[in-house]
DNA sequence: CTATCTGTCCCAGTGTCCTAGGACAGTCGT
DNA sequence: ACGACTGTCCTAGGACACTGGGACAGATAG
């Protein structure tokens, strides 16, 4: 679990640290149930304060994506969503108009952009196969 | 042309302001060469001060969404994209990505993911042919 | 129990975003 | 030329986001 920041890219660090580690969720490379790495070595790691690191755990929590247990770590959930079905449907909704909005103004027509939404999802399932052929060797945390 | 600001959504307003424009433009509801709502007199009808509007604008040109004509107005460009094609595949990989990830994080399967994104791209290609139809009636202003 | 790890809360400093008002420049009709 | 309109630049204040250090509480190994 490697992360990597950009300081002259003006986005936040820690908002940078959300985006990857949703991103290493949904492709796999973390597994639920996985430790994410503990705040302060991280924060030592990255050259930031704990309190940055701290600030992204917290969002991916409040987002339901990790489960923060205080004296123990931070642990990657699985099967979550603390979303209502209408919820999540206005949550991505407004995402994938953004998106088709986009497109238009991209002059991107309606074949090729379901190209590349179908390109990306098999991107995704691939590897995240992948991870769950490598984690046979290599076992995770059991709660 | 009307617009909606909601002051407690802690969105900025300027931001409000852009994607309601860009939704617009997408749908049709704007059209190129239609001329967008001068500044000051929307500033005053949203409660806002003119340059909350200007920045708006502003932004809007920078995406290449409309074209400003100081001592004219702002009008909506049409057949736009100032990006080169690279920039554009980037910029909806970007978009698409976030939205196939947050579909994961949601436990939105694939066919209802792909159902989500057709029924968008078909109610975006509606709204579009029926201000299409409209504009043959209410004739736009020719540069 | 002690030491050391885990995350958390509180508060302060710095910077930046957002909004706003005054003054200025270009366009057009009279 | 004048006045009324257009958008633009400069500057400033209020609010908030981001980052950071100190002190605290829960968990675990010795």
């Amino acid at each position: 679990m490697i992360f990597k920041i950009d300081f002259k890219s003006g986005k936040p660090v820690y908002l940078q640290l959300v985006d990857q580690i949703r991103y290493a969720a949904a492709s796999g490379v973390l597994r639920p149930g996985e430790p994410l790495p503990t705040i302060r070595p991280l924060a030592e790691e990255l050259r930031v304060n704990r309190n940055t690191i701290s600030k992204a755990y917290t969002e991916l929590e409040s987002q339901g994506i990790i489960e923060t247990i205080p004296g123990k770590g931070c642990f990657l959930k699985g099967n979550n969503t603390p979303f209502t079905k209408g919820v999540r449907q206005k949550l991505l909704l407004t995402e994938i108009d953004e998106a088709v909005v986009t497109a238009h103004h991209l002059q991107v027509d309606r074949e090729t952009f379901l190209a590349v939404v179908n390109e990306r999802l098999d991107y995704f399932e691939r590897k995240a196969a992948d991870s769950e052929d490598n984690s046979k060797n290599t076992p995770r945390r059991t709660s």
